[in-house]
DNA sequence: CTCGCGCATTATCCTAGGATAAGAAAGCAG
DNA sequence: CTGCTTTCTTATCCTAGGATAATGCGCGAG
């Protein structure tokens, strides 16, 4: 049977990371589930419980949170490569404080948290590939918070293209916005000054 | 030999979230370095590589970042029974970008970098540790970053509050303003407005 | 082709919180 | 007790970026 090209992306990621044999890939992947998704579709809705973990093949979702007054505020994009869910439901199966959804066409595999100890056991290296995932997106968040406590609008905004340049190309600008705690029109105004000034 | 009590804070935080038996212990208290630290010493400096992670037993650390204006951003306290280091620095051996310091006397375990692989290899249910470690700060920096996308200086004062009810009574405040993004002034406002909101 | 809508831009006006300055209170070293 | 230093507060003035509103435009659906 041959191997999707679904399946090879995250095997390949995977490899790259810790070792991990094709035999045990192989085995691993019977956990996997994958789906697609069309634009603008949700995968998780805010107060659902969150079961699985979502590795981006192709497309680009993101998730983002809800305020009272109907603000969205986006806490991450997940392009290829990617996971995404909400981590903090996932771990505890309590209902999820965000919201993820297809900012294109994607397909992406799904893991269960139910699968997960199951997993850790059969998979040791399985421990050490999410410490390591954990480790560098903690990492990357705390970049962000950093970053929100002494930047400007337009230094966060310059930041943001230079780790992310993919992204800045690929979604529409309001969501960029949103993801820097900037009001779209506000972006749209340090655009233009940076645009001036050079 | 008596168990000094600075490693039986660090055993029973260990034991209460991860089988590790009493010998293997004893083997990894090996690995760690006691460190007295007086009030206002620093544990790190910006710029040198973070060789250990500190493990607090006694008294309360924080971590900040430096702005080229000369504005400290405080990233996070360490009273009793957390942990602290530039993770970053500490992963790569790249400068730290951030300083440690101490806001009271205090005692703390370091565990050095250059031992972890081995520790993994010997203990491995630090991999679990670890991976459920990063997983909490991750869900915890999640809240922060939404925290900072949504919310008021207000907001925010009172959810630290909530959040970290033991650090307020015992930082200066103006250690808490850098910690929330606003200055010690604005936070003195708010604090009134809440006096007299109630 | 064209209608409608999502998206970006620009202008005007406004407000939360920053900058600055000046005390007041509280702790502590001598 | 007395002078420092650290912390917190209050007042005034100012600015980055939010809110609102209007315009333009590109594109997908019919």
């Amino acid at each position: 049977m041959a191997l999707p090209a679904a399946y090879s992306v995250l095997k390949a990621h995977l490899q790259a990371r810790v070792p991990l044999s094709d035999d045990d890939f192989a085995d691993f992947q019977g956990y996997l589930r994958p789906l697609a998704l069309s634009k603008r579709q949700l995968l998780l809705q805010a107060g659902e419980p969150c079961t699985h973990l979502a590795f981006v093949t192709q497309g680009c979702l993101r998730s983002y949170s809800l305020t009272a007054q109907g603000q969205e505020h986006t806490l991450q994009f997940a392009p290829e490569d990617w996971w995404i869910s909400d981590i903090y439901s996932w771990l505890t199966q309590q209902p999820s404080s965000m919201s993820i959804d297809a900012l294109e066409d994607s397909q992406v595999l799904l893991l269960a948290q139910a699968d997960m100890e199951t997993i850790y056991t059969r998979f040791p290296v399985f421990e050490r590939y999410f410490r390591l995932l954990m480790q560098s997106r903690y990492v990357a968040l705390q970049e962000r918070v950093n970053a929100s406590l002494s930047q400007t609008a337009s230094e966060k905004y310059q930041h943001f293209l230079r780790k992310y340049p993919g992204i800045a190309q690929r979604v529409p600008q309001h969501f960029i916005a949103s993801y820097l705690g900037i009001t779209p029109e506000s972006l749209s105004r340090v655009r233009r000054q940076t645009r001036l000034g050079r």
